[in-house]
DNA sequence: ATCAATATACCAGAAAACCAGTAGATAAAA
DNA sequence: TTTTATCTACTGGTTTTCTGGTATATTGAT
């Protein structure tokens, strides 16, 4: 009945990892590990010429970033659902990786289970991501709006303004108020995030979602 | 064998949606539809006192923007598994209801099949992006990256402590180069970037992840 | 009715950023 | 080797932002 097996490719800079990753897979039969790499550079090499279905992606590998890897990998061959692998979970790493376009996540401590599961829902076209992943993920939303301060509705208006580029003039005759007025809203809104500038001002102000 | 029906709540401001969406999910016995609300404001005031098991929230409620929502359901109940909804389908909201916690996407004129799919995939813990939601948030991917400047190793190191909130002295020291240098790569920043100053160029260095 | 929060407004001086134009040094690619 | 890109640096002037104060009108909630 297995006439298509799921055609996987490791990527894994640590040979132990990639001979778990095999063990852990030998018994499926709707799973067949066509190749593996050790680094970025030879993945890539080998998306040149062929491709796969899955790709198991270890996020910290030796010569390429992580995150940009999945950038490089989808640009050549955008239907390979690629599956996030690492021992750790910093939310900000995993959030990029999601937006760069990885279908699921694992942990390396993931289950014989939740690896298979993993495959087949994202070679379904679906996304997995395992509890655990979900929970870190859910924390870093909570703990990024916990210490927000709160703005007025005029200073997120403004705040947003002047992440639009507008001087404090433009903004002044925009609303219809003074430009000294203004200033103060600026000047409020710096104390708030605690910055000294306005650059930094709509940094901290995109990294919290207030913009 | 369905002695635990998922409860689903509804939340529309359109009547005509809510009578679709309660016709589809008619011959569903494995799904029960609790109740329904046409704004956020009463839904919130039901999960005071009530709860259920997944929430089918429209992304353009009349007084609360759909963004917040999802981050004001989450709080009083973290297990709730949101399905946004809604007509279009911009990159951008859709981006920003992922990262606020929603566990799938649907579009209004979804089938049945997609329906009861996507809530059960919800209420398995897993999440659920049809296939339209998913090329359109690759394609949002794809369009940010293509017509992204090419910035310079210098030029990106200057931008990201820009972004600290550092002055032109500030880098300059740090660097070991003239202030004037700073301010010339600043000014090459904000040239391709295609901005005039700082706080702009921030912002949009962010949206196109040049930081 | 009263209190707290918000939005409004001002002065004045210092610091920083922005604009326009130019140009030498170096390093990498054609 | 010539070209091209990058990094470096300057003059001089204008605009904007930042800092440290102060202060009144308006609004919302108790």
């Amino acid at each position: 009945m297995q006439l298509k097996p799921i055609n996987v490719v490791i990527v894994d800079d640590h040979p132990m990892v990639i001979e778990g990753l095999k063990t852990l897979l030998a018994g499926e039969t709707t799973i067949h590990i066509k190749n593996y790499f050790t680094n970025g550079k030879d993945t890539l090499a080998f998306l040149e010429k062929d491709t796969c279905d899955i790709i198991l992606l270890d996020v910290n590998l030796p010569d390429i970033n992580g995150v940009e890897m999945v950038g490089m990998i989808l640009n050549k061959r955008a239907n390979i659902g690629i599956l996030g692998l690492s021992t750790y979970s910093e939310p900000s790493i995993i959030n990029q990786m999601i937006r760069n376009g990885v279908k699921g996540y694992l942990l390396k401590n993931a289950t014989s289970n939740e690896l298979v599961e993993a495959i087949s829902q994202v070679h379904k076209g679906r996304f997995y991501f395992g509890s655990e992943i979900q929970k870190i993920l859910a924390d870093s939303v909570s703990q990024d709006t916990k210490d927000t301060p709160k703005l007025t509705r005029r200073e997120k208006h403004i705040l947003s303004l002047i992440a639009e580029g507008k001087t404090t003039n433009n903004i002044a005759e925009e609303l219809f108020i003074s430009p000294l007025t203004v200033e103060t809203h600026r000047r409020n809104l710096m104390q708030k995030l605690e910055v000294s500038n306005a650059a930094s001002l709509i940094k901290v102000a995109i990294e919290k979602k207030l913009i």
